[in-house]
DNA sequence: GTCTTATATCGTTAATCGACGAATAACTAA
DNA sequence: TTAGTTATTCGTCGATTAACGATATAAGAC
């Protein structure tokens, strides 16, 4: 809940093209494309239960997870001995409005 | 103009998450965005001048080409002595439909 | 047939990705 | 303080990507 609201990466401030080829690149992968649906379902943050969803060692959700905050795509913050993540609503919202306007 | 309606590749039959994944993929390149940004604004098919639209040799965009219609957003067809590329609409539909119910 | 043009493919190189296990850091609880 | 839990970071490996130049292929032109 405590999910304050980040910045963009520099990397989606630019043009359109780098914009959304950026966040289709970190989306270019179906653990991470589920990660994102999971964390925007669950609308809340949520920690590394995440990683029990995939049969990927907890290192490799780390990492997914490592490359959706760098695109801007989700964002993670510090809840007492655990990781919140959560959707990033100004990328995702960033996303749709480019990829509707193909 | 003689760009029939091709099918879709399999990987864009499974589930939502893999084909999302899969076309985002395609789409994690400034290039291929802007490639599939031509195709979609020239409506018809345009042959390699696509090439002469950026600073790359002329086997790269090519080779960028291939990915687009690896993953089924572009379809391309032999015109005499060219390649006519177009726009696969099925698959953009496609995207934009997963892409607005994330 | 040969020549030219347009495009794809091959071979190479450097960089990045995906995955894992192991090590590290950060916090809680006892 | 120590032990246990949770998550990130590190080191490594093989596979893939991005880029290029060079070569091959296919279709018109001559």
């Amino acid at each position: 809940m405590d999910c304050r609201i980040p910045d963009l990466p520099s990397v989606l401030k630019g043009e359109g093209a780098e914009a959304l080829a950026a966040m289709c690149k970190a989306l270019g992968h179906p653990a991470r494309v589920r990660i994102l649906q999971i964390l925007i379902e669950k609308d809340s943050c949520i920690a590394g239960d995440l990683a029990g969803e995939f049969e990927l060692a907890q290192s490799t959700v780390s990492e997914h997870l490592r490359l959706l905050k760098g695109a801007g795509l989700i964002q993670g913050t510090i809840e007492g001995q655990r990781r919140c993540y959560c959707v990033n609503p100004v990328a995702l919202k960033l996303l749709k409005n480019l990829v509707k306007s193909l």
